[in-house]
DNA sequence: GCGATATTTCGACATTCGTTGAAATATGGA
DNA sequence: TCCATATTTCAACGAATGTCGAAATATCGC
């Protein structure tokens, strides 16, 4: 990932407003709610919600697709992993010992089933 | 971690030159480098960059000791891992099959000896 | 104490950002 | 076609941001 798309994601998720909605996508998965609803949800003027995804789309971090007189967003998980990827990146410059509690919180967030095989302990427990 | 937290970091971080003091910070590893050396690498005035430093440093992003005439700045890798932990929170709201590739490319990202049992393959092949 | 070095603080400036109200565009239904 | 709904676009405003030059502060060695 470049450094500039980095900060776009960066600084698109660094306003109270898009966060929120950011995360209201995410929770809502692929399906993706509908301009309005996300508007009521976090209670942003619909000119001004409409101004946050635009930034949020151009960033990469929303796709957009209309459905009769509604326009859907939805989040897109490869643009946050690819953001934290990069945010990672430099840990391990030689000195992994740094990033290993990086690696293990993130590893602990994701509380998903483990991929593969991998089975210790019931994740956030 | 607390919503406005996130996005002081994040903004924090949104910034090319933040983001290329931080990423050089976290490169450098716990020892830190002087504000001077930080200055010439990014190629920012010492007054320039001492206001991007506060900022960092407001954020949780660094942390600062000052030795003799030189103040020293390192990486605080809990704050990165706090923020991500942060951002990939909501992908498991009940939607495992989103959140899996954000964590699978945070683990891939984490070029880290596995943390304790783990041992597929040579990660960043 | 004095001078030199390292870093920060202050004041000012242009630029960018987020919000608002009003108008424009697009879609669907009568 | 005409109207209602959903969303965007436009112009403008105040607030925040990043950078600069100059001055202030802190520390070290003489």
């Amino acid at each position: 990932m470049e450094s500039s798309a980095a900060i776009d994601r960066l600084s698109a998720l660094a306003q109270p407003g898009r966060l929120a909605v950011f995360r209201l996508l995410v929770r809502a998965g692929p399906e993706g709610i509908p301009a309005g609803e996300i508007a009521a949800a976090v209670g942003l003027a619909p000119n001004t919600l409409s101004a946050q995804l635009t930034i949020l789309v151009q960033a990469g971090l929303l796709s957009s697709a209309r459905e009769g007189r509604v326009i859907r967003y939805a989040a897109r998980p490869d643009a946050l992993s690819e953001l934290i990827v990069y945010l990672m990146e430099d840990c391990c410059g030689g000195r992994p010992e740094i990033c290993q509690p990086v690696q293990e919180a993130a590893a602990r967030a994701a509380c998903c089933p483990p991929a593969k095989s991998r089975s210790r302990r019931p994740l956030r427990a």
